[in-house]
DNA sequence: GTGAAAGCGCTAACAG
DNA sequence: CTGTTAGCGCTTTCAC
């Protein structure tokens, strides 16, 4: 066994050793490490490199942060109640938006999921171990506003997704959609074809703010019709497939089939779609079917359906992009950022 | 503004001024933070837990972390050329799983995807930041010895998802499924009709080892039958909808629509799927059809796929689970961790 | 160009 | 039960 192969249970090499093998004060290979190769003469240079690299030397970051009192880290947390939360197209692109701008940055993102009654004791709120978070929120108001008093008095720079809410002046930075406007889009297009019943599939689990201003735009836009149809407004328990086909078999049980459904995501919507082409109704001829957020996936299904394109990927770059401008300047340049969505016409409507 | 409000913009409050403004010594506030109770009077144990809420203390975790030498924190490196690599349900389940698993032990999951070209510069490699590292690694054969031999060098407890490796005595232990047998599974299964002409479908892009052996099985399990098929494997590029129906359409005008369309994943699957019936053909009378890696939105294509359902949360969450172990004890109580499959038989077949 | 001293905020170890 | 001392590994600062 090498010296090499020792170090995974040995100590670790640090700097100071790198220093001593090198004939080297500490601060000769610090700056070596941190690249200000111009501030030693070429012989030191090499020197240095090479019992760095003999020695397979890593940099401690723990060290590093407390000195400079930065983490180099962004937390983003994910209220929900579901394990599997990350398995929603949307928390997915924004993960991965942010994770990849911070990630070229030369930051770390902390991902952590977690459910909301666990929030007040999440590590990321009761100790400092990065240096902004970043937190899309789930719940009625009452339990997202206070999330928010929470997170804030974490006392760390803050980007909420999805909200809407009064900044004030605190360190705090919003990123969202323009929900309200959307589902009136949605609504209008419905009501074209001036449909007399309409149902509303929404799932009552991890409640985001953001559906419930997307399905009032969707009333708003039904209603600018000549004739306003009747609206029922059907929980889908979880959302999942089988939750939303029981859900609405019991409202056709009771109301017959309506002359359009609305869902608040793609994925309830293909449910529904299957449902009511499995009794026999075609869409869009016998019921329009439309979806929100469309993802990936709605190809599989058909008719293709229409849907409401949002740019998460964008939104959780632009997230990371925010918080280090916020980082490096000390405040946010804007509190409050409104992304543009996108109307999909399907072959579903 | 108040003193709470400040302490955005100040500096934060250590545990020293918390121990002033208690007159206690920082041990005692260090004793309470931790839950040392105990080791208090009631009488000082309310004074600090007082002065702590009152001055809205927060412990800060990069001197912990310093002076402990753990981070409290895995890193959780994905090696993949695409920049929504999160978007694939499997990646996406294995980390959820460890996410999950990680923050209800007080750990923290630190995500980081990454371009194959930028995996020798990650901060994660160069830099000690986290306390083990998990690796969901791509590209071919050589590439991803490459990467596994710098990540060895990194010294830390290392897991790795879906590699056949020999983890001889170094401090790594390999997470995988027994893609070879599950990939003969189902070629047996699709031997049993006796097709004559079978197509595979896989991705050039994000080429995984287990891939490959899935497909090395797919042909071991065709060849059980009585008549050996002809078999075509057929490159999709990225593997993305488009380019799996254009790769197709080029293939089966030179030879025609195959008996069987076997692909490594369920999204190729369903791009066939529909291009097939596009056509004309019908499922499974003309063109048996088969995916892999049973995703939830597979039930969003007719008619529903025969897949091979993997535990890729239970995988992510176990190596959560063998990480933490090998952290207390020491080493790794296994090296390797095959985990079953299932067949799932829909009606594509 | 190079180095010495000091200290970031916390906790292990021990003393009382 | 409470306090003191020392030091984790790095970088800021300033002196040479």
């Amino acid at each position: 066994m090498t010296d090499t192969d020792r170090q995974t249970s040995a100590k670790r090499v640090t700097l100071k050793q790198v220093a001593i093998a090198a004939e080297v004060s500490p601060m000769t290979v610090s700056n070596f490490v941190n690249g200000h190769h111009h501030l030693m003469s070429e012989e030191v240079r090499e020197r240095v490199a090479h019992e760095i690299s003999r020695l397979n030397y890593r940099r401690n970051d723990a060290a590093r942060n407390l000195r400079q009192s930065r983490l180099l880290s962004i937390g983003m947390l994910i209220v929900d109640n579901s394990p599997t939360y990350l398995a929603d197209g949307y928390t997915t692109q924004i993960v991965a938006g942010a994770s990849n701008h911070l990630t070229d940055q030369g930051f770390s993102l902390l991902l952590q999921g977690i459910r909301p009654n666990d929030f007040e004791t999440s590590p990321l709120v009761t100790s400092i171990r990065t240096d902004g978070l970043c937190a899309l929120l789930s719940g009625d108001d009452d339990q997202r506003l206070a999330q928010i008093e929470t997170l804030k008095k974490v006392g760390q720079p803050l980007i909420v997704f999805l909200e809407s809410l009064n900044t004030g002046d605190h360190d705090i930075c919003s990123i969202r959609q323009n929900e309200f406007e959307s589902g009136r889009v949605m609504g209008e297009h419905v009501a074209r074809n001036n449909p007399s019943s309409v149902v509303f599939l929404s799932a009552s689990d991890n409640r985001w703010a953001a559906v419930v201003e997307r399905m009032q735009g969707m009333v708003a836009g039904l209603e600018s019709g000549t004739d306003k149809p009747r609206i029922a407004s059907l929980d889908c328990g979880s959302g999942s497939f089988d939750d939303t086909q029981s859900a609405l078999t019991a409202q056709i049980a009771s109301d017959g089939i309506p002359d359009a459904i609305m869902a608040v995501n793609d994925q309830m919507a293909i449910a529904a779609m299957q449902m009511v082409q499995a009794r026999g109704a075609s869409i869009p001829e016998d019921v329009q079917v439309t979806g929100f957020n469309a993802f990936d996936f709605r190809r599989y299904a058909q008719p293709e359906l229409t849907s409401i394109r949002s740019p998460a990927y964008e939104m959780g770059a632009r997230a990371a992009a925010e918080m280090l401008n916020r980082l490096n300047t000390g405040s946010f340049s804007e509190k409050e950022i409104v992304f543009p969505f996108e109307f999909l016409q399907g072959h579903s409507t």
